[in-house]
DNA sequence: GGCGGGTGGTTGGGTTATGCAACCATAGAA
DNA sequence: TTCTATGGTTGCATAACCCAACCACCCGCC
Protein backbone atom coordinates (compact mmCIF):
# COMPACT_ATOMS: atom_id res chain seq x y z
CA UNK A 1 0.00 0.00 0.00
CA UNK A 2 1.38 3.43 -0.95
CA UNK A 3 2.21 5.66 2.10
CA UNK A 4 -0.10 8.04 0.77
CA UNK A 5 -2.90 6.23 1.05
CA UNK A 6 -2.02 5.04 4.59
CA UNK A 7 -1.70 8.74 5.26
CA UNK A 8 -5.19 9.18 4.13
CA UNK A 9 -6.54 6.15 6.20
CA UNK A 10 -4.87 8.21 9.46
CA UNK A 11 -6.67 11.11 8.48
CA UNK A 12 -9.57 9.49 8.05
CA UNK A 13 -9.51 6.84 10.92
CA UNK A 14 -8.58 9.66 13.32
CA UNK A 15 -11.54 11.57 12.83
CA UNK A 16 -13.76 8.74 13.44
CA UNK A 17 -12.20 8.33 16.35
CA UNK A 18 -12.13 12.37 17.59
CA UNK A 19 -15.91 12.27 17.03
CA UNK A 20 -16.89 8.72 19.09
CA UNK A 21 -14.65 10.20 22.29
CA UNK A 22 -16.16 13.20 22.13
CA UNK A 23 -19.83 11.33 22.05
CA UNK A 24 -18.59 8.76 24.47
CA UNK A 25 -17.60 11.42 26.97
CA UNK A 26 -20.20 13.58 26.90
CA UNK A 27 -22.08 10.40 27.33
CA UNK A 28 -19.89 8.71 30.27
CA UNK A 29 -19.24 12.17 31.79
CA UNK A 30 -21.65 15.37 31.53
CA UNK A 31 -20.17 17.13 34.34
CA UNK A 32 -16.47 17.08 32.43
CA UNK A 33 -16.27 17.56 28.64
CA UNK A 34 -13.92 16.20 26.91
CA UNK A 35 -11.85 19.48 26.71
CA UNK A 36 -11.79 19.95 30.04
CA UNK A 37 -10.57 16.64 30.86
CA UNK A 38 -7.84 16.85 28.55
CA UNK A 39 -6.92 20.11 30.18
CA UNK A 40 -7.30 18.54 33.16
CA UNK A 41 -4.63 15.77 31.95
CA UNK A 42 -2.76 18.05 30.98
CA UNK A 43 -2.05 20.15 33.85
CA UNK A 44 -1.32 16.68 36.16
CA UNK A 45 0.90 15.67 33.39
CA UNK A 46 2.99 19.24 33.14
CA UNK A 47 2.58 19.89 36.79
CA UNK A 48 1.21 23.15 36.10
CA UNK A 49 1.12 25.58 33.38
CA UNK A 50 0.24 28.75 31.74
CA UNK A 51 -3.03 28.98 30.03
CA UNK A 52 -0.63 30.01 27.20
CA UNK A 53 0.66 26.91 26.71
CA UNK A 54 -2.69 25.05 26.72
CA UNK A 55 -3.64 26.84 24.40
CA UNK A 56 -0.73 26.89 22.24
CA UNK A 57 -0.76 22.90 22.98
CA UNK A 58 -4.26 22.57 20.96
CA UNK A 59 -4.60 24.69 19.17
CA UNK A 60 -7.08 26.49 20.73
CA UNK A 61 -7.88 30.44 21.07
CA UNK A 62 -6.71 32.38 24.03
CA UNK A 63 -10.24 33.41 24.88
CA UNK A 64 -11.32 29.52 24.69
CA UNK A 65 -9.19 28.76 27.19
CA UNK A 66 -9.44 31.20 29.33
CA UNK A 67 -12.97 30.80 29.20
CA UNK A 68 -12.41 27.05 29.66
CA UNK A 69 -10.28 27.80 32.67
CA UNK A 70 -12.53 30.14 34.85
CA UNK A 71 -14.96 26.97 34.15
CA UNK A 72 -12.68 24.82 35.55
CA UNK A 73 -11.97 26.96 38.76
CA UNK A 74 -15.24 27.66 39.34
CA UNK A 75 -16.11 24.38 39.94
CA UNK A 76 -13.19 24.13 41.94
CA UNK A 77 -11.15 21.71 40.19
CA UNK A 78 -8.27 23.86 38.94
CA UNK A 79 -6.42 26.92 40.99
CA UNK A 80 -4.93 29.75 39.55
CA UNK A 81 -1.52 30.83 41.10
CA UNK A 82 0.50 34.27 40.34
CA UNK A 83 4.00 33.51 39.28
CA UNK A 84 6.82 34.62 41.21
CA UNK A 85 9.17 35.87 38.11
CA UNK A 86 6.29 37.25 36.14
CA UNK A 87 3.21 39.06 37.64
CA UNK A 88 1.44 38.59 34.37
CA UNK A 89 1.13 35.04 34.35
CA UNK A 90 -1.27 33.00 36.12
CA UNK A 91 0.18 29.62 36.86
CA UNK A 92 -2.26 26.66 36.74
CA UNK A 93 -2.88 23.89 39.22
CA UNK A 94 -5.34 20.77 39.92
CA UNK A 95 -6.74 21.31 43.08
CA UNK A 96 -7.05 18.25 45.33
CA UNK A 97 -11.00 17.90 43.46
CA UNK A 98 -9.50 18.23 40.26
CA UNK A 99 -7.21 15.26 40.69
CA UNK A 100 -9.90 13.03 42.10
CA UNK A 101 -12.29 14.02 39.50
CA UNK A 102 -9.75 13.04 36.93
CA UNK A 103 -8.36 9.92 38.17
CA UNK A 104 -12.13 8.87 38.47
CA UNK A 105 -12.82 9.82 34.87
CA UNK A 106 -9.41 8.33 33.61
CA UNK A 107 -10.23 4.83 35.67
CA UNK A 108 -13.73 5.38 34.16
CA UNK A 109 -12.65 6.29 30.52
CA UNK A 110 -9.42 3.70 30.46
CA UNK A 111 -11.50 0.71 31.46
CA UNK A 112 -13.56 1.23 28.45
CA UNK A 113 -10.74 1.52 26.53
CA UNK A 114 -9.15 -1.64 28.63
CA UNK A 115 -12.37 -3.65 27.03
CA UNK A 116 -11.32 -2.78 23.43
CA UNK A 117 -7.79 -2.66 23.69
CA UNK A 118 -8.13 -6.29 25.86
CA UNK A 119 -6.79 -8.57 23.11
CA UNK A 120 -4.31 -6.11 21.88
CA UNK A 121 -0.63 -7.03 22.29
CA UNK A 122 0.87 -5.12 24.75
CA UNK A 123 3.65 -3.92 22.20
CA UNK A 124 1.43 -2.93 19.30
CA UNK A 125 -0.10 -0.66 22.10
CA UNK A 126 2.88 0.60 23.16
CA UNK A 127 3.41 1.44 19.23
CA UNK A 128 0.40 2.53 18.76
CA UNK A 129 0.92 5.05 22.01
CA UNK A 130 4.51 5.96 20.56
CA UNK A 131 3.30 6.47 16.65
CA UNK A 132 0.45 9.09 17.74
CA UNK A 133 3.00 10.77 20.73
CA UNK A 134 5.94 11.08 17.76
CA UNK A 135 3.00 12.22 15.14
CA UNK A 136 1.92 15.15 17.59
CA UNK A 137 4.95 15.83 18.27
CA UNK A 138 6.06 17.60 14.92
CA UNK A 139 4.98 20.94 14.01
CA UNK A 140 0.94 21.64 13.63
CA UNK A 141 0.29 21.38 9.68
CA UNK A 142 -0.46 24.59 8.63
CA UNK A 143 -0.26 26.12 11.82
CA UNK A 144 2.44 27.20 13.88
CA UNK A 145 1.48 26.54 17.70
CA UNK A 146 3.26 25.35 20.69
CA UNK A 147 7.25 25.36 21.57
CA UNK A 148 9.04 26.89 23.44
CA UNK A 149 9.30 30.18 21.60
CA UNK A 150 5.69 29.65 19.66
CA UNK A 151 5.13 32.77 17.30
CA UNK A 152 1.48 34.27 17.54
CA UNK A 153 -0.35 33.57 14.53
CA UNK A 154 -0.89 36.00 13.05
CA UNK B 1 5.57 0.28 30.26
CA UNK B 2 1.94 -0.67 31.71
CA UNK B 3 -0.55 -1.52 28.82
CA UNK B 4 -2.87 1.47 30.82
CA UNK B 5 -0.37 4.08 30.83
CA UNK B 6 -0.35 3.49 26.61
CA UNK B 7 -4.21 4.03 26.91
CA UNK B 8 -4.02 6.66 28.76
CA UNK B 9 -1.10 8.06 25.72
CA UNK B 10 -3.29 7.06 22.96
CA UNK B 11 -6.31 9.02 24.54
CA UNK B 12 -4.45 12.09 24.93
CA UNK B 13 -2.95 11.81 22.09
CA UNK B 14 -5.71 11.67 19.90
CA UNK B 15 -7.80 14.45 21.20
CA UNK B 16 -4.29 16.60 20.85
CA UNK B 17 -4.71 15.03 17.20
CA UNK B 18 -8.39 15.83 16.88
CA UNK B 19 -7.87 19.59 18.31
CA UNK B 20 -5.03 20.32 15.66
CA UNK B 21 -6.89 18.81 13.24
CA UNK B 22 -9.80 21.20 13.70
CA UNK B 23 -7.82 24.29 13.64
CA UNK B 24 -5.75 23.23 10.73
CA UNK B 25 -9.03 21.92 8.62
CA UNK B 26 -10.63 25.42 9.40
CA UNK B 27 -7.55 27.49 8.59
CA UNK B 28 -7.17 25.52 5.23
CA UNK B 29 -9.98 24.97 4.20
CA UNK B 30 -12.44 27.86 5.04
CA UNK B 31 -14.82 26.21 2.46
CA UNK B 32 -15.62 22.97 3.99
CA UNK B 33 -15.02 22.00 7.70
CA UNK B 34 -13.49 19.30 9.14
CA UNK B 35 -16.67 17.65 9.60
CA UNK B 36 -18.35 18.41 5.95
CA UNK B 37 -14.81 16.80 4.44
CA UNK B 38 -15.02 13.73 6.59
CA UNK B 39 -18.81 13.38 5.19
CA UNK B 40 -17.36 13.65 2.05
CA UNK B 41 -14.87 11.45 2.26
CA UNK B 42 -16.85 8.79 3.83
CA UNK B 43 -19.03 8.62 0.76
CA UNK B 44 -16.96 8.44 -1.27
CA UNK B 45 -15.54 5.47 0.00
CA UNK B 46 -18.42 3.86 0.15
CA UNK B 47 -20.16 5.16 -2.92
CA UNK B 48 -23.01 6.36 -1.22
CA UNK B 49 -24.84 5.56 2.04
CA UNK B 50 -27.71 7.20 3.96
CA UNK B 51 -27.41 10.09 6.23
CA UNK B 52 -28.17 7.78 9.38
CA UNK B 53 -24.96 5.59 8.51
CA UNK B 54 -23.12 8.53 8.79
CA UNK B 55 -24.69 9.41 11.91
CA UNK B 56 -23.90 5.95 13.19
CA UNK B 57 -20.33 5.99 11.82
CA UNK B 58 -18.89 9.35 13.21
CA UNK B 59 -21.14 9.09 16.37
CA UNK B 60 -23.09 12.02 15.77
CA UNK B 61 -26.92 13.12 16.14
CA UNK B 62 -29.31 12.56 12.64
CA UNK B 63 -30.46 15.89 13.09
CA UNK B 64 -26.53 17.37 13.51
CA UNK B 65 -26.38 15.17 9.80
CA UNK B 66 -28.94 16.02 8.20
CA UNK B 67 -28.24 20.14 8.50
CA UNK B 68 -24.39 19.21 7.63
CA UNK B 69 -25.99 17.39 4.54
CA UNK B 70 -28.74 19.84 3.59
CA UNK B 71 -25.99 22.11 3.56
CA UNK B 72 -23.22 20.05 1.47
CA UNK B 73 -26.15 19.39 -0.77
CA UNK B 74 -26.98 23.38 -1.07
CA UNK B 75 -23.25 23.71 -2.15
CA UNK B 76 -23.81 21.39 -4.99
CA UNK B 77 -21.52 18.85 -3.60
CA UNK B 78 -23.79 16.00 -2.92
CA UNK B 79 -27.04 14.83 -4.33
CA UNK B 80 -29.85 12.86 -2.41
CA UNK B 81 -31.75 10.11 -4.64
CA UNK B 82 -34.32 8.37 -3.17
CA UNK B 83 -34.39 4.41 -2.68
CA UNK B 84 -36.09 2.27 -4.64
CA UNK B 85 -36.05 -0.07 -1.95
CA UNK B 86 -37.15 2.09 0.41
CA UNK B 87 -39.12 4.95 0.28
CA UNK B 88 -38.17 6.67 3.03
CA UNK B 89 -34.05 6.18 2.30
CA UNK B 90 -32.27 9.06 1.08
CA UNK B 91 -28.91 7.59 -0.67
CA UNK B 92 -26.23 10.62 -0.66
CA UNK B 93 -24.02 10.59 -3.47
CA UNK B 94 -21.06 13.13 -4.52
CA UNK B 95 -21.93 15.45 -7.05
CA UNK B 96 -18.84 16.00 -9.58
CA UNK B 97 -18.16 19.25 -8.02
CA UNK B 98 -18.35 17.52 -4.78
CA UNK B 99 -15.71 14.51 -6.00
CA UNK B 100 -13.18 17.61 -6.96
CA UNK B 101 -13.14 19.55 -4.09
CA UNK B 102 -12.69 16.71 -1.81
CA UNK B 103 -9.99 15.32 -4.18
CA UNK B 104 -8.57 19.13 -3.99
CA UNK B 105 -8.91 19.68 -0.16
CA UNK B 106 -7.74 15.52 0.25
CA UNK B 107 -4.67 16.39 -1.93
CA UNK B 108 -3.90 19.81 0.05
CA UNK B 109 -4.35 17.68 3.63
CA UNK B 110 -1.89 15.22 2.35
CA UNK B 111 0.85 17.50 1.15
CA UNK B 112 1.09 18.53 4.70
CA UNK B 113 0.74 15.01 6.50
CA UNK B 114 2.60 13.96 4.20
CA UNK B 115 5.27 16.59 5.46
CA UNK B 116 5.66 15.93 8.71
CA UNK B 117 5.32 12.29 8.28
CA UNK B 118 8.59 12.38 5.99
CA UNK B 119 10.65 10.67 7.92
CA UNK B 120 8.16 8.33 8.85
CA UNK B 121 9.72 4.62 7.41
CA UNK B 122 6.27 3.45 5.13
CA UNK B 123 6.28 0.48 7.13
CA UNK B 124 5.67 2.51 10.37
CA UNK B 125 3.11 4.62 8.20
CA UNK B 126 1.23 1.26 7.13
CA UNK B 127 1.40 0.12 10.82
CA UNK B 128 0.08 3.29 12.76
CA UNK B 129 -2.96 3.51 10.33
CA UNK B 130 -3.77 -0.34 10.44
CA UNK B 131 -3.20 0.18 14.45
CA UNK B 132 -6.14 3.14 13.61
CA UNK B 133 -8.70 1.08 12.19
CA UNK B 134 -8.44 -1.75 14.14
CA UNK B 135 -9.24 0.27 17.20
CA UNK B 136 -12.43 2.05 15.29
CA UNK B 137 -13.27 -1.45 14.35
CA UNK B 138 -14.31 -2.54 17.41
CA UNK B 139 -17.14 -1.18 19.58
CA UNK B 140 -17.50 2.50 20.42
CA UNK B 141 -17.08 3.08 24.03
CA UNK B 142 -19.83 3.79 25.88
CA UNK B 143 -22.18 3.74 22.89
CA UNK B 144 -22.85 1.42 19.88
CA UNK B 145 -23.00 3.17 16.93
CA UNK B 146 -22.74 1.55 12.90
CA UNK B 147 -22.33 -1.99 12.42
CA UNK B 148 -25.28 -4.43 10.13
CA UNK B 149 -27.14 -4.41 13.12
CA UNK B 150 -26.86 -1.28 14.78
CA UNK B 151 -29.00 -1.19 18.03
CA UNK B 152 -30.40 2.36 18.86
CA UNK B 153 -28.81 3.67 21.71
CA UNK B 154 -31.86 4.41 23.59
C1' DG C 1 12.32 57.77 35.01
C1' DG C 2 9.38 57.45 31.12
C1' DC C 3 8.10 55.22 26.28
C1' DG C 4 6.69 51.76 23.14
C1' DG C 5 6.36 47.18 21.57
C1' DG C 6 5.43 42.41 22.90
C1' DT C 7 3.11 38.92 25.78
C1' DG C 8 -0.32 36.83 29.26
C1' DG C 9 -5.15 37.04 30.11
C1' DT C 10 -10.05 38.59 30.07
C1' DT C 11 -14.31 40.10 28.02
C1' DG C 12 -17.75 41.37 24.36
C1' DG C 13 -19.90 39.86 20.10
C1' DG C 14 -21.17 36.71 16.71
C1' DT C 15 -20.96 32.15 14.30
C1' DT C 16 -21.18 27.27 14.06
C1' DA C 17 -21.71 22.68 15.60
C1' DT C 18 -24.40 19.61 18.32
C1' DG C 19 -27.82 17.23 21.01
C1' DC C 20 -32.60 16.54 22.36
C1' DA C 21 -37.28 16.38 21.53
C1' DA C 22 -41.14 16.67 18.62
C1' DC C 23 -42.99 15.60 14.21
C1' DC C 24 -43.83 13.61 9.39
C1' DA C 25 -43.64 9.78 6.10
C1' DT C 26 -42.81 5.13 4.98
C1' DA C 27 -41.93 0.14 6.01
C1' DG C 28 -43.24 -3.99 8.23
C1' DA C 29 -45.55 -6.87 11.39
C1' DA C 30 -49.74 -8.15 13.90
C1' DT D 1 -55.90 -1.74 9.00
C1' DT D 2 -53.49 -0.47 13.08
C1' DC D 3 -49.40 -0.19 15.60
C1' DT D 4 -44.58 0.05 16.03
C1' DA D 5 -39.91 0.93 14.26
C1' DT D 6 -36.93 3.55 11.27
C1' DG D 7 -35.11 7.42 8.08
C1' DG D 8 -35.19 12.35 8.03
C1' DT D 9 -36.28 17.21 9.11
C1' DT D 10 -37.06 21.16 12.05
C1' DG D 11 -37.43 24.04 16.47
C1' DC D 12 -34.84 25.24 20.34
C1' DA D 13 -31.29 25.68 23.63
C1' DT D 14 -26.44 25.17 24.56
C1' DA D 15 -21.62 24.73 24.22
C1' DA D 16 -17.39 25.74 22.04
C1' DC D 17 -14.97 28.56 18.99
C1' DC D 18 -12.65 32.53 16.92
C1' DC D 19 -11.71 37.46 16.31
C1' DA D 20 -11.05 41.89 18.00
C1' DA D 21 -10.60 45.10 21.63
C1' DC D 22 -8.75 45.96 25.98
C1' DC D 23 -6.07 45.84 30.45
C1' DA D 24 -1.83 44.66 33.06
C1' DC D 25 2.83 43.70 33.13
C1' DC D 26 7.73 42.79 31.30
C1' DC D 27 11.64 44.59 28.89
C1' DG D 28 14.63 47.14 26.06
C1' DC D 29 15.70 51.86 25.00
C1' DC D 30 15.48 56.89 25.11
Amino acid sequence: MKPADDVERIQREMTVFARRARAAAGRMHPELSLVSYTLLGHLEESGGCRATDLAAHYALDKSTVSRQVAALERAGLIERRPDAEDQRVLVLHLTEAGRRILAQVTESRRAAFRERLADWPAEDLARFADYLVRYNAGPAPGRHDQGPTARTPD
